[in-house]
RNA sequence: GCUCCCAUCGUCUAGGGGUCUAGGACACAGGAUUUUCAAUCCUGCAACACGAGUUCAAAUCUCGUUGGGAGCGCCA
């Protein structure tokens, strides 16, 4: 058997989406699955919205993704190598072929300007064909050409479709598919710039590159029958196709901008896991028989098959997405999720947040509230209240909890006993907390809520966080009696301000 | 407009003639647990786009309709 070779070919105009991130994941695990090769190809041809920067941040998304193929940039096989389609042309790679489609009468020149060919276009379609160019270079002699030349028109080179017949293409996830040549009209496959066109330099790379089997969107479907097109003319066996279904946005159109994060990179800023989107975009139109959700990256790498890929469109849905990241960040330990805290706040540039803060106590911290994070971004939200010196007293809380009209003389009270029972209080372990502030309770027939709620506030100026004698133990003694007294002091010694 | 593709709960999907009163997951609702928010567990809600045909039998096969998507560039 031959060994399987597949690409992932992105253009670097931009950011890498998660339409591009799914592409290139399953090729990648298509790559594994069949113990092949996985080729990163950059298709640069577009010199006027190709970038340097679009081609770093496209290796950095790849790398951050673990999505690490085995030839592309910076892993060039000679054999292979570049892997920059503007390097390959600047070898002649394609002019080479070009010229020897001309030569077999498969090509040939075509002097007409955008403006004739728009003409030609809007002329069809008026006659309700598809758009078309209608070959008027076709036929030329070659005094007619030299004739051209000599007037200095530009020339491309356009590929000659056959005009009758149809072209057939077996795609492994949507079967037989027929495209009628008729309506396929001759498509240039050599800019006037020397460059080639996509529809040319793919097939062109593709055959030198030995790739077994081209896994793309289709949006790429209606180009497949050019492509084979060329294949057949150069005599080159066709690879196998696998076209998978779109990945659209809530309003079921193509994914964009409009529905949110789109780029990769967004996902990295935002605290996404790099499994967590591997694993929610394997299930977008992939699945096992028996609906697996959760896989680690081995198990999606013998699990996966195109066989198990499915024609029909999905739409992105960021919510399970975030469900499954959750998922994942609770499945780790609090020395993983340390790790990768410390590792996003490095790729985020955020690592003044934690500047001052003591490593160990976060640690600690990050254990209470492990079954609370979504997103590595929550982590300070949840626990820097640990970690300041005057604590920022949320006003709602501080309204509803402390200075409730009602029990406001009881909440003050119960602080002030409390300030005075754990001052004293030898054990601070958050059971024997828990059994101190119970005992305080039942001594002055209070709710345990009435005491539970208005120390949280007062310790650490929100109504929500992590279990509170838990929270008082890692925070210790003197630091909770510190709040204590100037939470009492804030809010019950100053009459006036707050009746 | 033309060509191609697609069609099961709101969403991702399983199912591929009888085992389907259609299964799982997210979301949503309710409950349990709890000092809060979560997490967890339980329960519930909710779908075969429509119409013909084939067949003893159709979510499943065929055709049509409708709906959606993609492509129709010297973009990829």
């Amino acid at each position: 058997m031959k060994e399987v070779r597949v690409r992932f070919a992105p253009s670097p105009t931009g950011d890498l989406h998660i339409g591009g991130v799914r592409t290139a994941l399953f090729n990648w695990l298509y790559a594994k699955n069949k113990n092949g090769k996985f080729i990163l190809r950059i298709e640069n041809t577009d010199e006027v919205r190709s970038t340097e920067t679009s081609t770093r941040v496209i290796l950095d998304a790849m790398k951050w993704l673990e999505l690490n193929w085995d030839e592309g940039p910076d892993k060039e096989l000679p054999k292979y190598a570049p892997y920059y389609q503007m390097k390959r042309k600047e070898l002649g790679i394609y002019k080479k072929y070009s010229n020897e489609l001309v030569a077999k009468g498969f090509a040939y020149p075509c002097y007409c300007t955008h403006g004739e060919v728009d003409k030609l276009r809007k002329e069809a379609h008026a006659n309700k064909f598809s758009p078309k160019y209608n070959g008027r270079c076709r036929n030329l002699t070659s005094e007619q050409r030299l004739q051209k030349k000599k007037e200095g028109k530009k020339l491309v080179v356009r590929f000659k479709m056959p005009k009758s017949g149809i072209t057939i293409l077996n795609d492994l996830v949507r079967g037989k598919v027929e495209f009628d040549n008729f309506l396929l009209d001759d498509f240039i496959i050599m800019k006037a710039n020397g460059v080639p066109t996509y529809n040319f330099a793919c097939v062109i790379d593709d055959y030198l590159m030995d790739i077994t089997h081209v896994l793309r969107g289709d949006d790429h479907i209606s180009n497949t029958p050019r492509q084979i097109q060329i294949y057949n003319a150069l005599g080159w066996k066709v690879p196998e196709f696998a076209h998978m279904a779109m990945i659209l946005g809530a309003d079921g159109t193509r994914l964009s901008k409009r529905h949110g994060h789109i780029s990769v990179l967004e996902y990295m800023k935002e605290g996404y896991l790099q499994e967590a989107l591997i694993n929610y975009l394997a299930l977008l139109g992939w699945s096992t028989e028996d609906s697996q959700q959760m896989f680690n990256i081995e198990e999606l790498i013998k699990k996966f098959s195109i066989e198990r890929c499915v024609a029909s469109p999905s739409i992105f849905d960021p919510g399970k997405l975030l469900w499954l990241n959750g998922k994942k960040i609770r499945s780790k330990t609090v020395g993983q999720i340390y790790e990768l805290f410390i590792e996003w706040l490095k790729y985020t540039n955020n690592e003044k947040i934690i500047e001052s803060w003591d490593r160990e106590l976060l640690k600690k911290a990050i254990a209470l509230e492990h079954d609370k994070i979504k997103l590595l971004k929550d982590i300070p939200l949840l626990v820097d209240f640990f970690f300041v010196k005057d604590v920022d007293y949320n006003d709602d809380a501080v309204k509803k909890t402390l200075l409730s009209e009602k029990s406001k003389n009881t909440i003050k009270f119960v602080l002030i006993a409390s300030v005075d029972r754990l001052k004293n209080q030898q054990d601070f372990s958050s059971v024997a907390l828990e059994k101190c502030i119970r005992d305080l309770t039942a001594e002055k027939g209070i709710k345990t809520w009435q005491v539970f709620h208005p120390i949280r506030v007062a310790v650490s100026g929100r109504t929500q966080g992590p279990s509170l004698f838990h929270m008082m133990e890692l925070m210790g003694k003197d630091e909770v009696v510190r709040r204590l007294n100037v939470a009492v002091s804030k809010f019950f010694n100053f009459g006036g301000k707050n009746v």
